[in-house]
DNA sequence: GGCGGATAGTAACATTTGATACTAATTTGG
DNA sequence: CCAAATTAGTATCAAATGTTACTATCCGCC
């Protein structure tokens, strides 16, 4: 451990001394770096949905959730995809408008609406969903086992902290 | 090794075989994950400058990145914070508009500007900074060293990967 | 069993954000 | 040197997003 000369580099390196003189490195700031890298991710995984078949980011949300399931109500979309219920509101008008979904009364609950894929929306999942995976795993094969391992564990940890 | 029943649960799990009946957990894929742990740290860190004192998130960065320094070319602003030409511009008009930071033309290069904090632009840093350090601190805080170490690797590697 | 409050979904409006294109100044290279 | 291409910054318009409030339905409780 003789060459250890950089730690300054690493997570939640303090400014200066306390309270007063403090400084923040916006380069080094960990809220500032998740947000790049995660608006990094979020691009690269976009060029996939968005430039090859013309999908906003919450439609991809629905799409890929409905892809596992045959139906499922609408209000049970917003919690599972982290979109407000104006968000998913609009995200289904644009899929149902493309034959990507369809939607009807839930007899259960008149006020609600059940979801389900057409064929149409089916197949494009399917020629979807292999590139976005292919980007995760092309994407992680960067870390080691191991670190894939530390880093699932880490975000786990710190999402429930904000949860 | 004998208790390894839920490898299921960590990144980068495959659905089905190969191609074809191929099957994408949204609650699983790395890049939702990291959107939404990013939304949820960007949120969090919010609460500091947004309600308290009524930043924009773009104005934020450009008064934290002006903090360490007494002044920089406008030009470089956008680079340093990820933020497009138009942001810095809005950014930039908000905070002036507020007191906080002063423009002048800069002599080497008329078409650009100057920018600096005023009296009161520095007074509001030191307020806020003390407490945007503190949520970043309490954050990790839920991390051991090593996990916060490999975590600084892996978003290095990650980000290296996309850059 | 019906009245008060909650919930699903959307319309309509306001605000933010993004894209285009313009002005003025600078750099390039012929 | 000077015309052509580039760059800094902003205005202007288009699109996306958030906010409010409305309708219809459902739930809970007196």
């Amino acid at each position: 451990m003789a060459g250890r000369t950089n730690e300054a580099r690493s997570l939640a390196a303090k400014g200066g001394s306390e309270g007063e003189g403090a400084v923040l490195d916006l380069q080094r700031y960990f809220p500032y770096r998740l947000a790049r890298l995660a608006e990094q991710v979020s691009l690269a995984v976009a060029e996939v949905y968005s430039e090859r078949f013309a999908l906003t980011r919450q439609e991809w949300r629905v799409l890929a959730l409905l892809g596992g399931r045959s139906e499922i109500a609408t209000k049970q979309v917003g919690p599972l995809t982290t979109l407000d219920k104006m968000q998913v509101s609009r995200a289904m008008q644009g899929l149902e408008a493309r034959g990507i979904v369809t939607r009807k009364s839930d007899p259960d609950d008149r006020r609600g609406l059940i979801v389900s894929l057409t064929p149409t929306g089916r197949a494009l999942y399917r020629k979807i969903v292999p590139f976005a995976l292919a980007r995760e795993t092309k994407l992680l094969s960067v870390l080691t086992a191991e670190e894939a391992e530390v880093l699932d564990r880490a975000m786990r940890k710190l999402s429930a902290e904000l949860g």
